[in-house]
Order: structure tokens, then sequence, then C-alpha cells
DNA sequence: TAGATTGTTAATCGATTAACAATC
DNA sequence: TAGATTGTTAATCGATTAACAATC
């Protein structure tokens, strides 16, 4: 969208776009959205799906704000990172802005994994995640089980993402093999972070957030 | 501590401490920590404790800020928000500085707690929380299980905080009788999230990084 | 057309970083 | 004392909000 007060016919060679521009805009996406944007958008998604469960067809952007606990102005910014989603005077299709995020968030049911930790995070990941295909469990404590017959499986099955739960201690070794075995995510929720320049990693640590909820109840008491 | 270019002789009633200031003094903290350093204490929390465990005894911000993945510039900043922890020529002193976080974090064991959820749930939440006293597990599939038995218990046994994963629709009951019972917080795994004037709430969805990470996969295909 | 609501800009606000004086 | 490293300020950077023109 050419900026409203420019005339067209005097070109700026200076405005004109770059080539990693006119390539981001070939994929209808403008430059690189903000880490800030990125880190809200899964919360949108949940909020939009459960919207669509609703039988929910439109939604402004106040009222999904109000919902959310955040400014209109706000959700309206974010989703203008990825494209003009609503329409003016109607506001957005609900199906449709769960899509497009769907889709900007790689979320098409595409990638592959396997899940490596003690039995019960195993039973309880099979609950919890939606939209990877999960292939094998390997249970630490069985018998079979190596970081080498860990890494063949996923070598031989071309495995996207590895979700493991494993003690300190058995981190640093199984991420070497699921470098070497081509893996390309690591969803981590071991209590070592695990860092890589090969992998994309996210470190979960739950206990973090209860640390935040004591932390708010000291800080409620504390100014009673 | 005295702005360093004020003479103390001439006192401009501006510059003298409002009441709620006096307060905070008191408790050894300024003002209201911005919530973005609030955020990062868990972290600082974590690296600090493995410190400790590998008997490191004395650390300085920059070697902090290389294990961790960010600028000594922030670490001290963000310390300085609590107090004066290190000391100059020197570094933090690693005990001291995870027991001052500990205390800030309100991580004093002193919190009890019921868990509600899959037995799975139950189980794994056993090994992954340290530091709060859970007295009893919700088996929400057994017989016996009700949301007044729930509530009951809590009630008698004054807990503090929730631990829960249980279905979608059975979110807000479960939340109405915490608030009768008296609950201070919830620590919410349901895939509803929790809001509630009366209690703390912290909202965990694990999915949410996954897509994160299934984010970061398609960004860095359609890069190539 | 009138009413509603988006897309987009500019203003505000807060968070991060760089730099250096204080001091151990 | 000299060297090291914090505490603290000011500058920079990025994120949020408010406001309104565009437009359905």
């Amino acid at each position: 969208m050419l900026p409203k007060d420019k005339n067209t016919d005097e070109i700026d060679i200076d405005d004109l776009p770059s080539l990693s521009e006119i390539i981001s805009d070939s994929t209808a996406q403008k430059v690189d959205p903000p880490k800030s944007v990125v880190l809200r958008l899964p919360r949108y998604y949940r909020f939009l799906r459960d919207l669509m469960n609703n039988d929910v067809m439109r939604i402004s952007s106040s009222e999904l704000a109000d919902m959310m606990g955040m400014t209109a102005s706000q959700i309206r910014h974010d989703l203008n990172c990825f494209g003009e989603f609503g329409q003016q005077g109607y506001g957005y299709d609900v199906k449709n802005l769960f899509m497009q995020i769907g889709r900007i968030l790689g979320m098409r049911g595409r990638f592959s994994a396997a899940v490596v930790g003690v039995s019960d995070f195993c039973e309880l990941i099979k609950f919890m995640v939606p939209g990877i295909r999960i292939k094998k469990f390997f249970d630490t404590a069985s018998e079979e089980y190596s970081v080498c017959s860990l890494g063949d499986f996923c070598r031989r099955e071309s495995i996207d993402i590895l979700v493991m739960y494993v003690p300190r201690d058995a981190v640093a070794d199984i991420v070497d093999e699921m470098e070497s075995a081509g893996v390309k995510g690591i969803w981590n929720f071991s209590s070592t972070e695990v860092r890589s320049d090969k992998m994309a990693v996210q470190n979960i640590c739950p206990a973090d957030s209860l640390l935040l909820l004591t932390y708010a109840l000291t800080d409620k008491e504390k100014k009673k």
C-alpha cells in the first residue's frame, strides 16, 4: 500500500524496495515482525480457536481485546504486521483470522516429532500437544533406551522436532546426537537450558511461572 | 543512597520521600520493580542454583551474562532494582544472590498446595515442582472426586495454591469454589485461561511455546 | 448515506544498552 | 596503589497507546 501523500510520478531512488523487502513481500509479510508481536500470536490463535468452537463468525478488535485483557489498538497493530485481515465497519472474520495466524505460526500438522522422557511425561504430552505428528516415545527408564537408538530413529524417520524431558546430565549428549541426526528443533522441558546454532530451540520451565505466582502472593501480603 | 551532587543542607520539599516510598524502603525494595525485570527473576534464580551446585562461589555480571545470553549491563540494572547485591571489583556472591532472589520471589517453601488433574499430570507435578508443599492430589478420573470435596479440603487445610489441569468445562466451577475456599493463587495448566479478582493466577500453556518453535522452523525454511 | 470499525500514523511510554564515576 | 567490577545515569531503542482518516 502506497503512502497516501506520495506523488507516485516522482520516484525517489531511496524509496525503492530493497531485495529483502521484495522477497518478504512475495511471501505476503512485511519485513520481520517485532518479536513482541510474534510472542503474542499463539495466544491469539487459542482465543480464536475457542471463538470458532463457539460458532462465533466475526469479532471486532475491541471485543477481542476485552476478552483477552488487552487494548483494541494493540490487536489491530499486531495483526497489521502480517497483513490486512479485517474489514472496516465489520471487524475480523474469525475463521479466516484463525487460519491466517495458524499459517504464520507454521501450524500445518506437518512436522513430525519424537518424545523422550519419563513415562508420565510421555503420556501427558499425548494429551497436551495438537498439531505435530508424534512418531515415537522413548521412555528413558526402559531397558531398550539409549541415545543411539533415539538418534538412529530420528535419522531414519527424518524427525523434525524432539520433545524432551530428561535428567540434567543427559541433556548435552542428546542435543549433540540430534544435531548430527538432522533434527530441526528441540522442545525442551529439562531443567538445563539448551542452546544450539544448528537447531531452533524452545526451553520451557514451568517452575518459573510458579515462582511468579509465589512472588505475586508475597507481594500482596507485603502490601497489606 | 543520596544523589552524589546534592547538598543535603538544602532540602527541597518536593524531594522528600512520599509515604509509599518510605513504606517500600522499609521493606528494602525500591518502589515497584518493572514487570519486565520480575519476569526474568526466576531464570536468574535457576542459573544461580546451578552455579551453586557446581560450587561456584562468586560471579561477575559479565560472566553471568555470557552464560545466560544477555548483556552484563542488563543484569546489573535488573539486580539494582532490588538492592545492592554486588561488590565493586569483586562481583556477586553466588549464594547470597541466590538467597536474595529466592526471598524476593517468595520461595520460602512456605506455601501449601493441592493438585487437581488427570493422574499423569499429578505424577509429573511431583517431579517438576520444588518449593511448594503439596498436600493432596485430586485425580479427576477417580470415583471419589468432586468439586465439593476439593473445596472442602482446601478450606479445611487452608491451602494457598491450587495447581490444576482439568477439562475446559470444569474450570469455571473449580475457580468459583477456590475463591470461596480462600485459596490465594491458581497455577493453571488447563486450556481455558483463568482470571480472578480475588486470587493471583498464572496461566501456563505449553503448546504456545511449541507454536513458537514451529514458527521458527517455518521462518527458517522460508528464508532459504 | 450513516454508522462502525479497520489500518496507520504520531505521541507516549517503558526497556535496554552504553558509558563511566564510585569503590572494593 | 592498580585493576576490576559494580551502581547509576543518560542515550537509544523498541513497544504500546491514542487518535483519526480511510473505507466497508
